[in-house]
DNA sequence: CAAGGAGTAAACAGATCGGTCTACTTTCGG
DNA sequence: CCGAAAGTAGACCGATCTGTTTACTCCTTG
């Protein structure tokens, strides 16, 4: 891999969607089939255990191909967690979208890393999972990485604060330790049904913070 | 890497120390250092960055006294999981025994974390870690991983039965994902003192529990 | 119709990977 | 004193890695 100076060609347009982060790249049809194969690929087996040709090979594309749109595999990488980032916002917004009460909007956050989790393989956040292989913080990758469960820390503390203003930051904090926990239990199988604990843990603790907040 | 098959070849004796799990190889000098100097590399960037001539050249050994005392990288990797898990155990056991109380001896599993966590670079959970890039379960490093994680819960089921009986097993999960939560906060930087905030948590939960078990 | 973007097919390059091998040296216990 | 264990030094192997290149084919659009 080189030394991260690469990118694409046609790179660093387009509007921010979401939070900030480096650049995606344009999806022709052939990057659309290649950012496909990536993301499964990354997801099942690792990054550095697969190789830009078994990509380009199960996307049905060339390594040109691959080259032409993304420039470096390090930029595969980007593209691949940028865009599960994405998904995961737009999944749990929706979800929020449809919940009122500040204490329901806390345990659907829950509710959605479980259902979002159940329908790919029992390997964890594919953040943390990233975070293990990618050791440099000058990797292009690890500010997504990070920006990730900042985005995450910050919702939890946001939603707690409807709900117990003084101890929102507290809260916050301790919310993202069970959310955590669950998506790391769920991922290496220690114990059944882990994300669904610790939304009863967190059930609890709300409960438990109401009653002490002004 | 080989398809799992070599082991070193006076492997398979020596007496069970801790857990089950597949063996350890007897460390000559050269061995040892190889096993810190592998330890060290594959902790700091992970298993699959980490080639064997860089861990040979580290512990200023030659690649046949690597494959003459382990004989093959993975079983390496074996050996350096398992023998973070025997530390770590012992660690952990000389905490405990120091601590009478149940509640105490609960949150001593806290500060032993937390004060291991920091004698390292703020990587986090080595299994964790390894999880994110072992994903064949055949792997013979993947019983070694889940093995820690079973012991672990194991471990908090049975601390949690001496505060509160009838509720050992969810507590014992409870505080699994409080401290796997600390864990990973802790590794990714997500908060600061994340550890020290799980070990407050499961203080509150602690109280709460022996509240209300019979 | 001409130009350019998107793609295939496949060879190629240089580095690195895990792993093997030969030849020689050092150390130490029976 | 001798043989086995543990080690160095370093060449070597085939496979795989990321990345590049040449030559050609579609398809769309001005």
């Amino acid at each position: 891999m080189s030394e991260y100076v690469k990118q694409a060609p046609e790179a660093s347009k387009a509007p921010e969607t979401g939070g900030a982060g480096p650049r995606r790249v344009p999806l022709t049809p052939g990057a659309r089939r290649a950012l496909e194969a990536a993301g499964r690929l990354f997801y099942e087996r690792g990054i550095h255990a697969v190789g830009v040709d078994l990509i380009a090979a199960e996307a049905g594309v060339t390594k040109k191909t691959l080259y032409d749109r993304f420039g470096s595999k390090d930029q595969i990488v980007v593209e691949y967690l940028a865009d599960r980032d994405e998904r995961w916002r737009a999944f749990l917004a929706d979800r929020l979208e449809r919940v009122r009460a500040p204490r329901s909007r806390i345990l659907a956050v829950f509710d959605a890393s479980r259902d979002w989790a159940e329908r790919s393989l029992p390997r964890g956040c594919s953040m943390i999972n990233a975070h293990a292989e990618i050791t440099d913080p000058a990797h292009p990758a690890y500010a997504v990485i990070t920006g990730q469960k900042a985005w995450m820390l910050a919702l939890f503390t946001d939603l707690a604060r409807a709900l117990a203003p003084r101890r929102a930051k507290s809260l916050g904090r301790s919310l993202m330790l069970l959310h955590e926990g669950g998506l790391v239990a769920y991922g290496m199988g220690i114990f059944p049904d882990a994300i669904d604990h610790a939304r009863r843990d967190a059930q609890a603790l709300l409960k438990a913070a109401v009653r002490s907040d002004g």
